[in-house]
DNA sequence: GTATGTATACTAACCAGTGAATATACACAA
DNA sequence: TTGTGTATATTCACTGGTTAGTATACATAC
């Protein structure tokens, strides 16, 4: 039955993510895939010319559900900047906690492949990050912050650190380290009255 | 030529760590690496039980060298507590800049094997890691800051996370913005004088 | 003459990608 | 209304290659 096309496309991105990421790119073959959208390998070449291709597909469909998510915790925040970048490593704390939780797409495939840098995948993973940073440096802009750029590069860091060291230690707690560590670079930069953690 | 057997293990390892990191552990075949220690797959499962087993030997034998190199860094470099831990910082991007640095070895491992949490090679990583927190950790409690563990961990972070970035972007700049954010903390929680960052 | 160490040759499974054929839906003609 | 061509979509069966791990035999040192 032809005619789905779009649809099966979908199913296809669909399977492959939930395989990509709870597996690994390389542990995972293109038949697993196939078998898990319900069709043949056979089919799914015709709608992706390569698995590169397919872990390509499977990491663009990640981008921009996961900026919405992070804009969107940042929004229903109340509060000044420290507390409105805090809320997402809070939030992101409460799904690291999560049983099938496995880190962040973009950086383990990162890892994985870091023996192909042209790969389309770390590129992709790259762009995504960027448009992260981004975001927090007009962010801080708005607000006045003296050094943007810096300051969302210190916060990508404080995140995808948080990303790399709960993987590794199965403790979600180091999250909100990372976010008080955020509160406090934010605070510095705004000039806030000197406090000292703890 | 029997006899030789620790320097023949030894060998095996030194091709493995090599491969292994170069191009990530399922991508490396335990042919492979028996060709480039110049011996037979056989022989090498002689002196390994499984390749589970030879990737945990990668990962022990860059155990202590690390952390020895990061305590030279942190020896030699005159100055205070943040000059010292940001030279850490600023000697890794020299060393990221090295055209076949691939990021941290445990971090990689952990992320290519996130779907097997029990694997050993992960443990070895995380005890790694905890390593290096347990140094700063003290380190820190001697110079009498308040709440030493959730400083080491916040420079964990930034450890962590540079490796994940510059990795990610193929620039080693971001090791540097850790290293100034690294410094920042650790001046706030001395409570230094503040200054505005930039 | 036995421990240790090494090599040859093999198994059984897996895997990315393809060749050839087929089925369906739809446009258009009769 | 009915037949027919064509692009779209799908399947079966296959290839050539790779892989972790092993059965068996052989060599060296002490």
């Amino acid at each position: 039955m032809p005619r789905p096309s779009e649809p099966t496309r979908e199913r296809i991105v669909q399977a492959a993510s939930a395989l990509f990421y709870n597996e690994g790119i390389r542990r995972v073959s293109v038949d697993e895939v196939a078998a898990k959208a319900g069709l043949t390998k056979r089919t799914l070449y015709y709608h992706f010319k390569s698995k590169d291709d397919l872990v390509a597909a499977y990491l663009a469909a990640r981008d921009q559900p996961n900026l919405a998510l992070f804009r969107k915790w940042f929004a229903e925040t109340d509060g000044g900047l420290p507390v409105k970048v805090e809320a997402i490593f809070k939030n992101l704390a409460r799904s690291a906690r999560h049983p099938k939780w496995k880190g962040c797409g973009f950086l383990r495939t990162s890892a994985e492949l870091a023996n192909m840098p042209g790969h389309p995948a770390i590129r992709i993973g790259a762009a995504h990050k960027k448009k992260f940073e981004d975001w927090l440096r007009t962010t801080f802009a708005e607000q006045g912050i003296a050094d943007p750029l810096k300051l969302a590069r210190q916060i990508l860091l404080l995140l995808d650190g948080s990303f790399a060291v709960v993987l590794l230690h199965r403790d979600a707690s180091y999250m909100e380290t990372a976010g008080e560590a955020a509160r406090t670079l934010i605070e510095t930069a705004l000039g806030k009255p000197r406090r000292k953690q703890g």
